[in-house]
DNA sequence: AACATCTCCTGAAAGC
DNA sequence: TGCTTTCAGGAGATGT
């Protein structure tokens, strides 16, 4: 499932591939990827012949700078995977869209679940793009400071791990990092974000940006479906600690990790580690 | 207002 | 063995 730190390798293995190259044509093989211009039809006409000037990413969301003050964005949900392929290949099944570019490859989307979304959008057409316009603050942005995750923490009721799962309170997160922040910071999944201390706040601050940028360094988590933009596998499922570790031995004091439905998403935790007063700032969690 | 639940999808895995 | 059921989860829509 691809996170922020999926999205982020996505972006940058493809984006120096196709900057400068055009759109020659456009196939939809289902148009219910296209999320905007609601016309597929539209889509297809107005995306052939502009130009792929820059990229980046947004919380969870790949937004392509094009030429034409146009901006192409995707949403790769559970099993989306945006891929460049040189010279003719037949297409994967579900490759859903297919944009040929000039030099002869050409970008797929493909998405066995068709949750994923493709939008083109002009100028001031940002709220047509899913919640794009409704995203939190950037986990790694320089600018958020621990004290403005704490700040918007303390204000709500809710579990933490429903408030860290949430795009419009953070961008980016989804359902394995969030686990593995929770775990290295010992928190249980379920507490409430006001109930959090300000010690077990600061934890989830630094854990979130550590691992993250370690993830990212990894080149992302290949659970099941994800690939980057060239087709290749993400390197840190391997250094996942607890999500997917149902019944096997707790990295750092051994009990049997468990899994539990909390926000409606199974949540893989340690139960003897993750509970109140189960700091152990020589082991895990501590940062720096 | 802020939760929780349902829905969309397919394929892998579990259950019988 | 083989069919049926369950499960995975991002996020919008709907319900409480």
């Amino acid at each position: 499932m691809p996170e922020l730190p999926e999205v982020e390798t996505v972006l940058q293995s493809l984006l120096p591939i196709l900057q400068g190259k055009t759109v020659n044509s456009v196939k939809i093989n289902h148009p219910q990827v296209i999320g905007w211009p609601e016309s597929p039809l539209t889509f297809a006409r107005e995306l052939t012949g502009l130009i792929f000037r820059d990229g980046h990413r947004r919380g969870k969301f790949l937004i392509f700078q094009m030429s034409g003050e146009r901006r192409l964005i995707f949403h790769l949900r559970m099993t989306g995977q945006l891929f460049y392929q040189e010279g003719f290949v037949s297409p994967a099944p579900h490759t859903h869209l297919i944009l040929v570019l000039s030099g002869g490859g050409a970008v797929n989307f493909k998405d066995t679940r068709r949750f994923g979304r493709a939008y083109l959008l002009r100028p001031g057409e940002e709220k047509e793009a899913g919640n794009l316009e409704r995203l939190g603050p950037e986990p790694l942005d320089p600018d958020f400071s621990p004290n403005d995750f704490k700040d918007v923490l303390k204000k709500r009721s809710g579990r933490i791990k429903s408030l860290l799962l949430n795009q419009c309170f953070l961008a980016g997160l989804g359902n394995i990092y969030v686990d593995e922040i929770l775990f290295r910071s010992s928190v249980h999944p379920e507490t409430p974000a006001s109930r959090l201390r300000e010690e077990e706040m600061d934890r989830l601050y630094c854990n979130m940006r550590t691992i993250l940028r370690e993830a990212i360094s990894g080149r992302g988590t290949t659970f099941r479906d994800y690939r980057d933009g060239t087709g290749q596998a993400g390197d840190f499922q391997g250094l996942l600690q607890v999500y997917g570790r149902e019944g096997q031995n707790c990295p750092h004091c051994a009990e049997e990790i468990r899994r539990k439905k909390v926000a409606g998403r199974s949540s893989f935790f340690c139960p003897r580690c993750q509970k109140d007063d189960s700091y152990d700032p020589d082991s895990i969690g501590e940062c720096k």
